[in-house]
DNA sequence: ACTTTCACTCAACGACTGTAGAGTGAGAGG
DNA sequence: CCTCTCACTCTACAGTCGTTGAGTGAAAGT
């Protein structure tokens, strides 16, 4: 197995450990809903010492819901779709954490909006034309949308389909909205 | 002004106006953020008389969620566009207090769950074809993902344009789901 | 006019929360 | 082998929460 010897690798292990357990609890229950002692319980681990690992519950959550930057020469949709994730089964437990609390957190809510709000940038910057700023965020938020639908509400025609399923039927539709003039004719 | 004259005419507005609180509370903090005081405060009672009328927060908030029906006749896409606003710069206070929980209360998630799941039964119905549910599922989500960025998170690119134009703009894009085959050739 | 009803307030409870500070014991350093 | 360090636990506190039960005073009933 992985036992550190040194002090300071034990003790990073167990800051690990209750990051983890953080997130897990975050992503289930949300900022209010997950406790302090919740957490500890999860990391096996006493309360306080949650505290004198991160300093308070909220600089904790802060640190839970960080999302990975972007790659360089990633697509800016395929990135999105990995983060929102719409192709694996499962989100990734700082998503679900940050998803999760976005609606009743306000460093939650600002997190989301952020990034968001440069992956709506960076959508427009792409694929250019008129109104790309709007159909950029268009495709933004249909993707938060079907995240939302199918791994927090789980509504019934979304929860059972395959995650690829998803992408290849999905994605040209969402996708469509970069490249058109969504529009109508007046 | 309208000052009732019988006891139990009094009564009820009073409690009338302590739902109005409570859905602005609810649809501002959540079920867990708002208070019974905070609540109590905004009806200008006292914190007791909201657990005398409604029983208890948790019965007060199922009661502040609860969506008007779809009318009959009323188009299924328009009902929800009327709901999950996306046209007027506001949403009905029962809205907002259902969306606000709907990922952290199990109560408001799984209202969310059945009324959407409702919605895209019927949207599938009308429309028809192949994949007819998952299709309506896509243009229900997408609308739900468009009320949260623009309600809720306030994205750049929505929050500042104007209702009217975003279903001028949007709505045939969405509904455009329901009539092709989204499934790209293989 | 006297009594009763009752919509509402007041005061208090037990439970739970985040967090601080003292204590402890195993391992590092010499 | 002794001492010190420090990762961790224990105990406790102050605040807030939902909820209860007794009290109050104006209006309804007679």
């Amino acid at each position: 197995m992985d036992e550190p010897k040194t002090r300071a690798a034990r003790r990073a292990a167990t800051a690990q450990r209750i990051l983890e357990a953080a997130q897990t609890e975050f992503g289930e229950h949300g900022l209010e809903g997950a406790t302090v002692r919740s957490i500890a319980q999860r990391a096996g681990v006493d309360p306080s010492l949650v505290i004198q690992h991160y300093g308070s519950k909220n600089d904790l959550f802060a640190i839970a819901i960080r999302l990975p930057r972007e790659s360089t020469g990633d697509d800016v949709a395929g990135h999105l779709f990995d983060v929102l994730d719409v192709r694996l089964g499962e989100l990734p437990p700082e998503t679900r954490a940050l998803v999760r609390s976005m609606l009743t957190a306000p460093e939650a809510t600002e997190a989301m909006r952020d990034f968001l709000n440069e992956r709506v940038a960076n959508l427009a910057r792409a694929g250019g034309g008129d109104d790309a700023d709007l159909r950029a965020a268009l495709t933004v938020s249909s993707i938060l949308g079907l995240t939302i639908a199918r791994h927090f509400l789980r509504l019934d025609a979304l929860a059972e389909i395959s995650g690829p399923q998803i992408e290849t039927t999905v994605r040209p539709w969402l996708t469509a909205a970069l490249d058109e003039d969504v529009r109508p004719a007046r």
